[in-house]
RNA sequence: GGCUCGGUGGUAGAGUGGUUAUACAGCGGACUGCAACUCCGUAUACAGCGGUUCGAUUCCGCUCCGAGCCUCCA
């Protein structure tokens, strides 16, 4: 079973194979810690968390990394607008995030670097760009020369003169060249700033993705992930400053997600149309959002709107229920995962819509099935479950968790199961179904079978 | 202006040079006291126009429409 990523730089699927047997380091740009994190962030988190688990499946070491810029301008701002100290913002919003990124069943990242526990490296790598000739101070700031570099442009696909053909902003007078871009730029007297060969001063934006990724995971790694937004600028000037300063690789496989758009237009900070996980999930239960997120493959854009988060909902009501059927079913361990559809799929750059679609094949095997072939298919869609991250709760609590305080309790629930079912008993049939009638309305849904009534919440 | 990427049935969403994924919703039927669940069956697609081909939704070209990057942004 040999795994396929597209891999931005060369705008192909590839085999992957890491740079060293059965190891592979993956970098994901992680968030800027001064708000929420929004459904649009969550999306590459929990693409690559998937990749992550996928990965472990057939390698015995992957250390995959997932930084917190906790310096920048925009924090600082947010500092000031809300007369805070410059750490209480950081570190409320990198638990924050933290915790709301577990509600998405995502994994912690085996480092967690911050970007203001390695200025050291960052001064390093941007004196060793000095030396080599591939970046200059002016006016207190130290620039990276983009005309020093062969193939700048690469990944991106874009040339110097396009650039500067489509130029779109004011060019700072201390630039050389206009796409030149800061390593090191000067700190006000009240901005958080580090002593350097170059005065108090803090790191350009790009910076620290190379510096920690030098530091934390070495010259060369085998993927680097994040929105498809990040190509250009700050993915093609990572690659400029670490391929200038140590040469070799950097990066074996770039990999990009697409966005989530709402009604046809991107959900970004800027333009104000962002919905916060933090608020999504006092409405959906995070494994919703995550199947919503895995629903469409992560390189195509994906509407979110409310339907979207519905149908989420309902699918796995529905796996769930399939799942309930065989609760006293034992689980098969038996599985070569490599012959299941659903790995196959996901080995096929992360297709996770064709793996959703096996799991329904397999749920609706299981309910066909013979008593004893249903362990090995309950394995079946456990393992694909547990790759994507969703299905591993307990059946009965999935679907009989109260979403809020004020709805009906079980006990009551079951208190008028109990009086329907002698209403059926004595052929009193009007009350059974006024009965059910009124669970229906308080949104709970009967389910009679030969051993008895099932219930469930529907999602009202 | 430069560089990308898209337009698939009511909705979401894969995929393929020829046997109409998948899910939700719909319709018909079985089951049921009636339902629900489950099962069986079923309708509705590949933006438009050319080209290549025995054959194109799939390849090529053009047109139309849409999105993104080029500035902080997942």
């Amino acid at each position: 079973m040999s795994l396929k990523l597209y891999n931005t730089m060369s705008g192909a699927k590839e085999v992957f194979e890491p740079l060293v047997a059965d190891t592979v380091t993956m970098y994901v740009c992680g968030p800027t810690v001064y708000n929420l994190a929004h459904i649009g962030n969550a999306r590459p988190v929990v693409v690559f968390d998937t990749l992550f688990r996928l990965l472990q499946t057939q390698f015995s070491q992957v250390t995959y990394a997932r930084n917190i810029t906790d310096v920048d301008d925009k924090i600082i701002d947010a500092a000031r607008e809300g007369q805070r100290s410059i750490e209480s913002i950081t570190d409320e919003f990198t638990a924050k995030y933290r915790e709301d990124m577990a509600q998405l069943n995502t994994l912690a990242p085996t480092l967690e670097p911050h970007a203001t526990h390695n200025i050291e490296p960052m001064i390093a790598l941007t004196l060793t760009l000095i030396e080599k000739g591939h970046a200059y101070e002016a006016q207190g700031h130290v620039l990276f020369a983009v005309d020093s570099m062969e193939d700048y442009g690469k990944l991106s696909n874009r040339s110097l003169d396009d650039m500067l053909a489509g130029a779109r902003v004011e060019v700072a007078d201390y630039k050389r060249h206009p796409g030149d871009f800061v390593l090191w730029k000067p700190a006000a007297e009240t901005d958080p700033g580090w002593d350097s060969p170059w005065g108090r001063g803090r790191p350009g934006w790009h910076l620290e993705c190379s510096a920690m990724i030098r530091e934390h995971l070495g010259e060369t790694i085998d993927i680097h992930g994040g929105g498809r937004d990040l190509i250009f600028p700050h993915h093609e000037n990572e690659i400029a400053q670490s391929r200038c300063a140590h040469g070799g690789d950097y990066v074996r496989y770039w990999m990009h997600n697409a966005y989530l758009d709402l009604d046809g237009e991107k959900m970004s900070k800027s333009l104000g149309n962002v919905r916060t996980v933090r608020d999504l999930l006092q409405v959906y239960r995070g494994e919703v959002l995550r199947f919503a997120l895995l629903s469409a493959h992560y390189r195509s854009p994906l509407n979110f709107s409310a339907s979207v988060l519905e149908q989420a909902e309902t699918t796995l009501n529905g796996l769930y229920s399939t799942l309930r059927d065989v609760q006293g079913t034992a689980v098969d361990t038996g599985m070569l995962l490599a012959d299941e559809p659903f790995y196959q799929a996901l080995n096929d750059d992360l297709n996770t819509p064709i793996a959703i679609a096996e799991i329904h094949a397999l749920a609706k095997q299981v309910h066909k099935a013979p008593a004893e072939e249903k362990p090995a298919l309950k394995a079946r869609i456990l393992a694909a479950g547990a790759l994507l991250g969703i299905l591993q709760q307990d059946p009965q609590q999935w679907l009989q968790g109260a979403s809020s305080d004020d709805a009906i309790s079980a006990a009551d629930i079951e208190a008028l199961i109990v009086e329907r079912q002698e209403a059926k008993l004595a052929k009193n049939y009007a009350r059974a179904d006024e009965i059910r009638e009124e669970l229906s309305a308080a949104g709970v849904v009967l389910e009679d079978s030969r051993e008895g009534t099932q219930w469930k919440r529907g999602s009202d």
